[in-house]
RNA sequence: UGCAUGGUAGCUCAACUGGUAGAGCAUUCUGUUGAUAACGGAACGGUUGCAGGUUCGAUUCCUGCCUAUGCAACCA
């Protein structure tokens, strides 16, 4: 290096450091929120302001890791609480984790030898306790390594005594209200699992079935009732179609739609066959049958033919002919198999004919004696012997393999079975219309939300709260011994509140009926000694109560409603419904004010995340490569409204992104190097293009909470990246380090320029909180304390105030017109650069000329400034003529002006770098221009 | 199968009630070496999913199709 480099710059001067070395930092950081309760000192700060409570949506603890999609749940959240925190909201977050259930359960059965019958109850729910308890711990860690804050201490688990007590008092509440009763309905029923199902746990499938036509003979007793021209054939069928062969023991029935025309037709081989005539063809085809050789003898309407009766294929019983309105032409035989205790339709138009129940299969699927000579067969495994059985019989007309949608397991992926058994349900009929008005007193976002919910609240019916299983929160109720009826009085349930607030729910499995009523109680029927209900309830009423076991139950939560929910877009069916649900029949409007949804993570490629495809991004190793802020920014840089992609490309440009706004935040920290906020220059004094960015800050505040209030974060992203970029980096800060290191230090310019940096430091630190609160934390941490004032951490701070006093919309005008004059000169400049002119810029001097004057005018009104805009040595506007215009570098012209470049005239200040005749007139400083050496001097 | 929502540069997003498609990132070239594992400049890149229609003019409105995702149904 050269003596010259011994003059004095102001260069800038930061301890913040370049590269992020976030594994080791944000850890760092985090351990300084928790120990100085950051959390906690933001709550109390804000006790007295307005409440916005987010309500944690629980995950399900049965894994101790979490999945990408959770944790972009969890930043969502995030984003959100620490946005209206530093909004000054009193904004608390409880975290929440959903703790019992069937796959809990599964998973810990796996390793138990001899399955969920080798243990008691209470033993097996000791250890599915444990099970969740430490997945818990797993979550709840990584949960924190992403940077959320919230009452950790203090979560909610649904397994907590007082959470299992609410819960049951909500109960109390239903049942008094009359909205809970017992029932004997078929329900999806999962073998596997052994338990009833609700709506939101089936999933649908591919599933080969055998598709059989199977004849169900007219009774002898009901020909009378055949059609005139059928009445002496003796051998008369109704044909029907089934998938299911092993719900022909639980026939009853055989349903007609009371208007289709029905054809009774002669088959060689068959006697008379019933169907109806839309569909003779496609049966006959089934049945390899000839339709020449066929011969219509008669045909009646559905409901002409109703209350036939003929024989069960198999079983001394008797079938009847019924009407439904249901049953269609597409496919089958127009003619239905009809089992009440197997299907939802079959139960219904059962009841109205009293055809009765029939279920002969136990919890496991294996049939029960009632299935005669198919006793103790499984069901699946009893197709094929029924279809060999109707074959001897000879009321087997066709038989085929057919594969179809199915419902399915949503927890172990097996065939679910409808089966009639005894639930509790909650009678969604009861409060629909209530339910369905609270739906439209919320705000849905996105607004399609509504209509999802709406529909399904619309359609759906009861909800069956019971399962047959152990791990999850007894359903309270209690039998008379001899009576059998059921205690569903709220005094009485309380009381088992009350214990279990005590005890825990294992106290229900511990205890006689008898500990949970008051010494001699009697029951309105005379009822003195009691059994015990041992299902257990469905975990959705778990999670779908905590508006009451925590809202309404945590003070510092302030009661329902909450002001937002904010899950995953399947919750509509799930947490969103029956929240709705048990918070309409016990308080008859909804537990929030607004539900927040967002889709699904999807690779680059728009495809699903799966393990077989490889293209699954787990949180931990995002975290390990990039950091939590990273993966906080990829949440907010998305449109999560939609499917939400992830990737390795993706990630890799966010880093830069990162690395980006790190780096401005460098720049201004570095040259903000001795400044004191005491200093600052007066906005009047202030320097025209530092007015400017003044300016662009207020606008882009403004934005940025428009964005924030609209939970649109990608928009966030968009401009608060491009202010950094666009404005601050290639322009006002490439502008302004001539000034920042060449003026003299306490110089008004170079001040003019720091008071702005000043500002624009207050404004971004805060911006970057809700989403990157790990930087701004940094930032803070290296940013002095006059500069930052006596706060010790950024997230208790107040989100910058639009200053008006700093908002010139006509700036606006004017600095457009100047940037795009500035574009010309850059492409000029990269003309003279390309071919080898010029280096550096400030090796050029620049005439233009400007087609408009007002444009014009306002370049000549920068006088001085107008080199620094364009960071050449000199700079000239010329009207008139191409002054000029030989020996030029390069001549560009563009949208009305003309660039031409000259070489810079002078020689080369030392200091500044730019090129000037006016150098060496202060004889102490020989290679130094004017204003190189006044700086100089001031300084020293 | 029906309903809903989306389909704009390699990637993430723009374009107010129809008016010549814009940013950033990435890529390539390049300058600087006083934000330096940093910063600047330029270039490349789109018949806005496809096909029609309305209009002087459509990414924007209409119809159909393709495609992605979600939901519902596919029961018998």
């Amino acid at each position: 290096m050269s003596e010259k480099s011994s003059y004095s710059v102001n260069l800038p001067q930061t301890t913040f450091p370049m590269k992020a070395n976030s594994t080791v930092r944000e850890v760092e950081i985090q351990k300084f929120w928790d120990e100085q309760k950051i959390y906690e000192k933001n709550l109390e700060n804000r006790q007295a302001n307005t409440k916005f409570v987010l309500h944690d949506g629980p995950p399900y603890l049965s894994s101790s890791k979490i999945h990408i999609g959770t944790a972009l749940n969890k930043i969502l959240k995030d984003i959100v609480t620490k946005y209206k925190a530093i909004k000054g909201f009193y904004a608390p977050y409880v975290p929440g984790y959903d703790s019992h259930g069937l796959p809990i359960e599964n998973a810990v059965l796996k390793d138990v030898k001899g399955g969920r019958h080798s243990m008691s109850p209470v033993e097996l729910r000791k250890r599915c306790k444990e099970f969740a308890l430490s997945n818990l711990k797993g979550q709840e860690a990584n949960f924190k390594r992403l940077g959320v804050w919230g009452d950790w201490e203090h979560p909610y688990v649904t397994l907590d005594a007082r959470l299992e007590a609410e819960q049951i008092r909500v109960f109390g509440k239903m049942a008094a209200a009359g909205f809970l009763y017992k029932g004997l309905k078929p329900v999806s029923w999962c073998p596997n699992c052994e338990t009833a199902l609700a709506e939101a746990e089936v999933e649908y499938a591919d599933h080969t079935s055998d598709s059989i036509y199977v004849k169900f003979p007219v009774s002898p007793e009901s020909r009378a009732k055949l059609p005139e021209a059928v009445k002496n054939e003796d051998d008369v069928s109704f044909v029907i179609w089934t998938t299911t062969p092993w719900t022909l023991p639980a026939n009853l029935g055989v349903a007609l739609h009371p208007d289709f025309k029905y054809v009774f037709v002669k088959v060689p081989g068959h006697g008379v066959l019933v169907c109806s005539e839309a569909l003779k063809g496609a049966v006959l085809a089934a049945a390899s049958v000839d339709e020449a050789s066929t011969q219509v003898l008669a045909s009646a309407t559905g409901k002409e033919l109703e209350l036939i009766e003929c024989k069960h294929p198999f079983i001394d019983r008797k079938s009847l002919v019924i009407n439904g309105e249901y049953v269609t032409n597409d496919t089958g035989t127009g003619c239905v198999h009809t089992a009440p205790g197997h299907g939802p339709d079959d139960f219904i138009v059962g009841a109205k004919y009293k055809l009765g129940v029939v279920s002969p299969i136990d919890g496991r699927g294996i049939y029960t004696s009632e299935a005669g000579q198919f006793a103790n067969t499984r069901y699946d495994k009893a197709n094929q012997p029924i279809v060999d059985h109707l074959q001897e019989l000879g009321k087997l007309l066709a038989h085929s393999k057919l594969t179809h949608s199915y419902q399915h397991c949503w927890r172990c992926k097996k065939p679910l079975i409808y089966r009639a058994t005894e639930q509790w349900f909650a009678s969604v009929d009861g409060f629909r219309k209530q339910a369905l008005q609270a739906i439209d007193q919320v705000e849905w976002l996105p607004a399609s939300g509504r209509n999802r919910i709406f529909s399904m609240v619309e359609k759906r019916s009861d909800w069956c709260i019971s399962r047959q299983r152990s791990w999850g929160v007894p359903i309270p109720v209690l039998y008379g011994k001899k009576t059998g009826k059921p205690l569903l009085r709220e005094d009485v349930i309380n009381r088992i509140a009350d214990v279990f607030e005590r005890e825990g729910s294992d106290a229900w499995w511990i205890h006689d009926a008898s500990y949970f009523l008051q010494d001699g109680f009697t029951a309105d029927d005379g009822s003195t000694e009691f059994d015990k209900e041992m299902d257990i309830m469905d975990v959705w009423f778990d999670s779908g109560v905590t508006h009451a076991s925590v809202i309404d139950a945590r003070p510092e939560l302030r009661g329902t409603p909450c002001e937002l929910y904010l899950e995953g877009s399947d919750q509509h069916r799930g947490w969103f419904q029956s929240s709705l649900l048990t918070s309409v029949a016990v308080q008859n409007r909804a537990p929030y004010k607004t539900v927040l949804t967002h889709g699904f993570v999807v690779d680059e490629s728009g495809r699903k995340l799966s393990k077989s495809l490889g293209n699954g991004v787990e949180p931990d190793e995002v975290i390990k490569q990039y950091g939590a802020d990273v993966l906080r920014l990829w949440v907010a840089s998305v449109n999560y409204t939609d499917d939400i992609p992830i990737g390795k490309n993706m990630l890799a440009q966010l880093a830069e992104v990162y690395r980006k706004l790190r780096n401005t935040a460098r720049y201004l920290l570095g040259n903000l190097n001795g400044f004191d906020p005491a200093e600052a220059v007066s906005y009047d004094e202030l320097n025209e293009i530092d007015k400017y960015i003044l300016h662009r800050l207020q606008e882009v505040v403004k934005q940025v909470e428009v964005d924030f209030d609209r939970y649109e974060f990608f928009k966030y992203y968009q401009v608060l990246q491009n202010f950094c970029v666009v404005d601050l980096s290639s322009f006002y800060f490439d502008i302004i380090k001539d000034r920042l290191y060449t003026s003299a230090r306490k110089s008004v310019s170079r001040r003019s320029a720091q008071t702005v940096l000043y500002e624009v430091l207050q404004v971004l630190v805060r911006l970057l909180v809700p989403v990157t609160p790990h930087l701004a934390e940094d930032i803070w941490s290296h940013t002095p304390e006059n500069l930052r004032g006596k706060e010790t951490s950024v997230l208790l701070v107040d989100f910058p105030k639009v200053n008006e006093a700093y908002k010139k919309p006509e700036l606006d005008a004017f600095w457009d017109d100047l940037i795009s004059v500035r574009y010309v000169v850059n492409k000029a400049l990269e003309q003279a650069r390309a071919s080898r002119k010029i280096g550096s810029s400030l090796e050029a001097q620049v005439v233009l000329q400007v087609e408009k004057k007002e444009v014009a005018d306002k370049l000549l009104s920068l006088s001085d400034n107008l080199t620094g805009l364009f960071i050449t040595s000199q700079a000239a506007i010329s009207q008139n003529g191409a002054a000029g215009d030989n020996g030029h570098l390069a001549d560009v012209s563009e949208s009305g002006v003309r660039v031409l470049v000259l070489p810079a005239k002078g020689q080369k200040c030392a200091r500044c770098w730019k090129f000037s005749e006016k150098i060496g007139h202060n004889a102490n400083y020989a290679d130094l221009c004017d204003s190189c050496s006044e700086a100089v001097v001031a300084d020293s």
